[in-house]
DNA sequence: TTGTATGCGTTATCAT
DNA sequence: ATGATAACGCATACAA
């Protein structure tokens, strides 16, 4: 009994009376052994603790079974519901998340794509299309799988398991019009670098051009995910005269600061002006009244990118791209604009 | 030119014309080799596009520069938070983390735990001290340094960052008795193996037995931790005879579905039921009108817990705990206890 | 300061 | 079905 230093393949050999091959077939395709000898083996590993040694497992497998992610925050209950959803469909393929939060800046995620890679992962999952060639020439070099999540564009050529974001929020842009707001204010993320926000901006001009609006019809702030940079943001739209009726977010998360601003300015929702966001988060349950907003399938998304990687992994041959479903929800925060100039 | 194939150490060795054994310092400790060798070494490293195999380096360094942290879940922007700090104090460290969250199941906790472990996690961050004396028998056989977040208890021997659960429980349960609530209700998550949870509710026993009441004047709900779960529970404590003057939820997000339980139920916060939470995420600030709870410093958990973790994998000489503080956050929906029976 | 040589623990190839 | 053995790519103790 050798203590201090874990067991290894030898010691499961030795106790078990075979050789390290058959252990290591034990593991790892145990339908080629004899039961018998799977029963010696099985029963050695137990009483000496054994588990395999990961790096060297990585360095003559030459694989991890790990899996990068890369998400613009944590802090979010959007993501980290999908995420949630991509470590258990992993998790029951044998597989482990690596996950990291570029903060919503293009250096940092390009440099965890670099460290996650160079930890081994097997492959990638990555939000939104929009990077730099550089990075999608390293990745495609590399010959490491990836799949961009949150994001699904007909003409994307790589692999994608998404929603439509532009067509997502025309919907919603839509209804609002119907209810007769013409003076719009948008409180966005930042869309340079940003292919949803880019596209969420889009879905709206789309639908007021075809309702006969321009651009001067639009007010926009720009400002970070946060739910104080989202009240700060619509503040300053609430205050600009004229006022615009309804102040759409680019996330629920923004859209619960825009709720802040108005009480801040005493103005009810909707009756003195409407506001929307986007995703569905539980948090629009919670606001008084109820946000209306694009639910988005987060966990049907996280599940099909797991899926996704792990096939495309295996496989190697690329996968097709996924588009999901979004739904207007319409609840107590969009109301007819008010008819006071 | 190889291709096909990624360089490894030996391609870089011949191209700069030195041993592998240079080519290894100049990437480990470069302050060891000469600044003329060392640019030689750089240069080919670059041209070739060079990076170490994990899995080779893990091998041989016993050491994957990777920690591996366990919380119960990510759905929640408690562990959220804090887990963006850890990742970014680990990374400034040269490490990355490794995530998994086990749903609020020590079944699965455990069973992540040794996944971590097999993953060759150098060190690992758990959440709260309630753990089989297996798993700790296990992290302590294998000389895994770990080290317990969000829980601190000067008796527990084990090495922890957090606060004391049960303090800042009781110390918001005196302003809320200082109100003059009698009846209480708690709507809190499984207490059983979650020592959160377990402690939470005994501060709150502590500070109505110092006012004279006695576990009679309780009426308690156990959940699991989301919104509508929330919801459910404070809806039927408030729908008891009598109802209780006060819901006392075991974190935001139960609080946050206790106001919407408020809300069905037509009765107004705080003049027919005051609500208060716990954690002070940013939900509590969204909420109309805005939670009373107790703020706890999530990012400043995470980043010491991350340096204890490094120091710890460094060291192995066993760290000092770290006790943080709290503080309770009076707000709008705490308010003095109605005066009809 | 640099090079040589060996070990790290597994998997996979090729026999048997 | 099982065994022997050669990679796998790097770090490091030891030599020079």
């Amino acid at each position: 009994m050798r203590s201090g230093t874990n067991p290894t393949v030898n010691d499961v050999a030795t106790a078990a009376g075979v050789s390290t091959a058959t252990v290591s077939r034990c593991i790892n395709s145990p339908e080629v052994v004899q039961p018998d000898t799977l029963r010696r083996v099985r029963a050695a590993i137990d009483t000496l603790g054994y588990a395999p040694n990961f790096g060297a497992r990585a360095l003559a497998a030459k694989r991890t079974n790990t899996v990068g992610a890369i998400v613009p925050t944590l802090e979010n209950a959007i993501f980290a519901r999908g995420l949630e959803a991509v470590q258990r469909e992993l998790a029951a393929a044998g597989s482990t998340m690596l996950v990291s939060s570029s903060s919503y800046d293009p250096e940092q995620e390009a440099e965890q794509i670099r460290t996650l890679v160079a930890r081994g992962a097997d492959a990638l999952l990555l939000i939104g299309f929009e990077r730099s060639a550089e990075i999608y020439d390293f990745l495609d070099r590399r010959k490491i799988p990836h799949v961009v999540a949150w994001a699904f564009a007909p003409d994307q050529p790589r692999p994608a398991v998404g929603f439509d974001n532009r067509a997502a929020m025309r919907a919603l842009a839509e209804k609002t019009l119907a209810f007769g707001h013409r003076r719009i204010g948008l409180v966005t993320a930042q869309r340079e670098g940003n292919d949803r926000a880019q596209n969420r901006w889009l879905g709206l001009l789309d639908a007021m051009r075809a309702a006969g609006l321009g651009e001067d019809d639009l007010s926009l702030q720009e400002t970070v995910y946060d739910i104080e940079s989202g009240r700060a943001a619509a503040h300053a739209l609430l205050t600009r005269d004229p006022r615009p009726t309804v102040i759409m977010c680019g996330n629920d998360v923004l859209a619960a600061g825009a709720m802040i601003a108005a009480r801040e300015l005493g103005l009810s929702v909707p009756e003195d002006v409407s506001i929307t966001g986007f995703d569905d988060i539980e948090i629009a349950r919670v606001l008084t009244p109820q946000l209306t907003t694009v639910h988005v399938p987060h966990r049907e998304m996280g599940r099909r990118a797991a899926r996704m990687l792990i096939d495309m992994r295996d496989d190697a041959t690329a996968a097709d791209s996924v588009e999901l479903g979004t739904e207007v929800i319409l609840r107590g925060t969009l109301g007819p604009a008010p008819v006071t100039p």
